[in-house]
DNA sequence: TGATATTGTCTTACGCTGTAAAGAATTGGT
DNA sequence: ACCAATTCTTTACAGCGTAAGACAATATCA
């Protein structure tokens, strides 16, 4: 995974393109011919690609030829790729809820806030490229931020606190997320089902390590009760575990949040 | 980050290379040139680019360069570009200590393996680049799994309990150790403080949303509190920040796992 | 000793990437 | 009709992983 950093370029001319500000309100009515694209229309080409392919194969000549246009064309609209995908990592971020009911208090709020973030970023595995370290600032970010912070608040903890325990959950939900996403998508980029994978990775190991069991005998315990149990769910097994892991995960984070509270 | 799968290739060649056992142990006495490099030497040159400059640095071309070599060179000791990535991967692990003192009780050896994982990781950002979602499967890599759930063992919690709550500190460490390499090598990189970034982006928000207060009233007032007190630590403002975060984190799930421990 | 088979390494080549530079085509204002 | 502005295309460059083939070095066998 590359960490992307956000904003390469100009800040001011990229803010602007965040917050769709056009640069020169005036002048939208001289010579030359009329664009033919919209700032919208290649950050919504490049999210489908990005959803649909992966990261990986978002180019820049990709996003011109679902526009029927070449890969240059699209810098008449946007300065750069590094640019482009800021955009589109605060596009997407629209599709997360702002507004969750405190009624039955901050425990059920950050639950459902957990489940629906770490199903955006299933929906769109890409934006966990992007870099957390210096944020991007766009409108939407700056919604799922004041919407977590607002049903953390509930909890009546200080504002450090809530900003660590904000922190400690984008970091948790963001790995179990990808690790969900990568479960899912390893079936369809290797061919190789999770069963497949193990068993022919088990034959090995027994191969050139037949003091496996001895050297690790806890995960060679823990691996033979649990591992291939045959399971009900639609879901394979490896992605099962991962959502398990979210799961119990995020209700021990919950548990924690609680006893700082009650301190 | 592009998530890296492990082992694209042939398994068994690569789980040989893992464990380093020779492919054919007779036979190393025929004719032709005698090898002029190891596995262990590619591996140790790729890990010192991937530690200096970076995984998106980690050419074949520049690993053969550091050797006096060309790239296709490197293919007599390695298939591809992807086994090296898992040798280099499972190597690194081998700075993780095993022997932590369970003596002082569970808590206290979790909480220095957690201590040294994120060491190791902001030593090594690019290692958070390759999947977890299918295992390299490599000694090293066994050896740290098998650590973390000794000591977890110590908790008497059972088995799968203990895996999710070992996946859980995976989950965490990794990201904040991810958000403490980048916010270091943020400087580096774009050669621009955490002060700069700030300022010229907070300049630029009033300009292109001036009701950011009335629109983010939480994150606002959350701001104005904490954001860019003089500090007195050696490291960046965002950097002291993500430190802060892993540290808060850390004990909030500690705390978590000892709800479930006494439930 | 000379031939042969085997192995390490190099050169070349292919299709991919982001984007700089330059030119063509289209449009509105004068 | 001309000019200036704007969209879009073409071409080009240096980088990537690695397939194919050539070449050089070496140990074994006749």
């Amino acid at each position: 995974m590359v960490a992307i950093y956000a904003s390469q370029g100009d800040p001011r001319e990229t803010m602007l393109l965040l917050w769709r500000k056009p640069a020169d309100p005036e002048a939208r009515s001289g010579p030359g011919p009329k664009p033919g694209l919209t700032i919208d229309t290649v950050v919504e080409a490049a999210i489908e690609i990005a959803d649909e392919k992966g990261m990986e194969a978002l180019s820049m000549r990709a996003v011109g030829e679902r526009l029927d246009r070449t890969a240059m064309a699209l810098y008449t609209y946007i300065p750069n790729k590094s640019v482009l995908i800021d955009l589109m990592f605060d596009q997407v971020q629209a599709e997360m809820p702002t507004g969750y009911d405190l009624g039955r208090g901050w425990r059920a709020a950050i639950g459902e806030w957990a489940g629906d973030l770490c199903d955006f970023y299933t929906r769109h595995p890409w934006v966990l490229q992007v870099s957390e370290a210096r944020p991007v600032l766009g409108p939407n970010e700056n919604a799922v931020y004041e919407t977590v912070v607002r049903i953390l608040n509930e909890t009546g903890l200080e504002p450090r606190p809530i900003l660590h325990i904000s922190g400690t959950l984008f970091h948790f939900i963001r790995g179990a997320a990808q690790t969900i996403a990568e479960t899912r998508s390893a079936l369809e980029v290797t061919g190789v089902s999770d069963e497949e994978w193990w068993h022919v990775r088990s034959a090995v190991m027994h191969e050139v390590a037949p003091d496996f069991a001895e050297r690790f005998p806890l995960i060679t315990a823990f691996g033979e009760q649990g591992v291939f149990e045959p399971i009900e769910s639609s879901l394979s097994y490896f992605e099962a575990e991962a959502q398990d892991t979210f799961d119990n995960g995020l209700a021990l984070i919950l548990d924690g949040i609680e006893v700082t509270r009650t301190r």
